[in-house]
DNA sequence: GCGACAG
DNA sequence: ATCTTGTCGC
């Protein structure tokens, strides 16, 4: 059974958490972020549900239609977490179990949309970015809480301030519902950032988190 | 040296 | 991530 998305050998398994960076330092040098998709009428929400045992998990994925937020395909495996939990180091944590649940789908999804951040990231390297570059797709990351220094954004729906790390501007803390705490928008591969802003507001029409991370985060809990 | 630090 | 009550609103 062959896979519709291919998952590029980059690297080894690392060992230790310095092994971890190095790889980081890599993968971040072949994240692209001077293209964008010229049409986006899918997008997958990826997210992992944590069982008992906190490294026994279920990584889910589902592809929606980004006009209708209809389910167009889905899959999920369960897995167990190959590294410890280390701020910075999380994709290493989530990345393989969500690697082989983008491999069990039938259609490749025009864009990913991750739950963490991508270029939001210390060595400007997160999940969003492991993910996009293994796969050569384009991807983003949608964080819940902050990695680095924003100003709240004004009240309505739509409102976006910086988010900067080392003075440097790496995303944006994005407001998806008027008076509802902003989400956390980066860059994870071969996407720009104002596009990233306007595909998480069309995908964020009701409630603060995007309907891709949402089906997403039902499909773990129920496999 | 200490705090902060995605999920 | 997860542990947790009641409450408000559709």
């Amino acid at each position: 059974m062959t896979s519709v998305i291919e998952v590029r050998e980059l690297h080894d398994w690392p060992t230790t958490e310095s092994e971890a960076v190095s790889i980081q330092e890599r993968l971040r040098s072949l994240v692209r972020t001077d293209e964008q998709p010229a049409e986006v009428r899918t997008a997958a929400g990826l997210d992992v549900d944590y069982r008992e045992s906190s490294d026994e998990l279920v990584a889910a994925v589902t592809v929606l239609d980004v006009a209708t937020l209809s389910l167009v395909d889905s899959a999920a495996v369960r897995g167990r977490a190959e590294f410890p939990y280390v701020p910075g180091l999380f994709a290493f944590r989530e990345a393989p179990a969500l690697l082989k649940a983008l491999q069990e789908l039938r259609v490749v999804p025009d864009v990913l949309v991750c739950d963490g951040h991508g270029l939001a990231h210390p060595r400007r390297c997160g999940l969003a970015c492991h993910l996009g570059v293994l796969t050569d797709l384009p991807s983003i990351g949608v964080g819940k809480t902050a990695m680095g220094h924003y100003e709240p954004p004004a009240e309505p729906r739509g409102s976006w301030s910086p988010v900067t790390m080392d003075g440097e501007e790496v995303g944006r803390a994005l407001r998806t519902q008027t008076g509802v705490k902003p989400v956390f928008v980066s860059i994870g591969h071969r996407y720009t950032l104002d596009d990233a802003c306007d595909l998480v507001l069309d995908l964020a029409p009701k409630y603060r988190l995007p309907e891709t991370t949402r089906s997403a985060d039902h499909l773990s809990r129920r496999s």
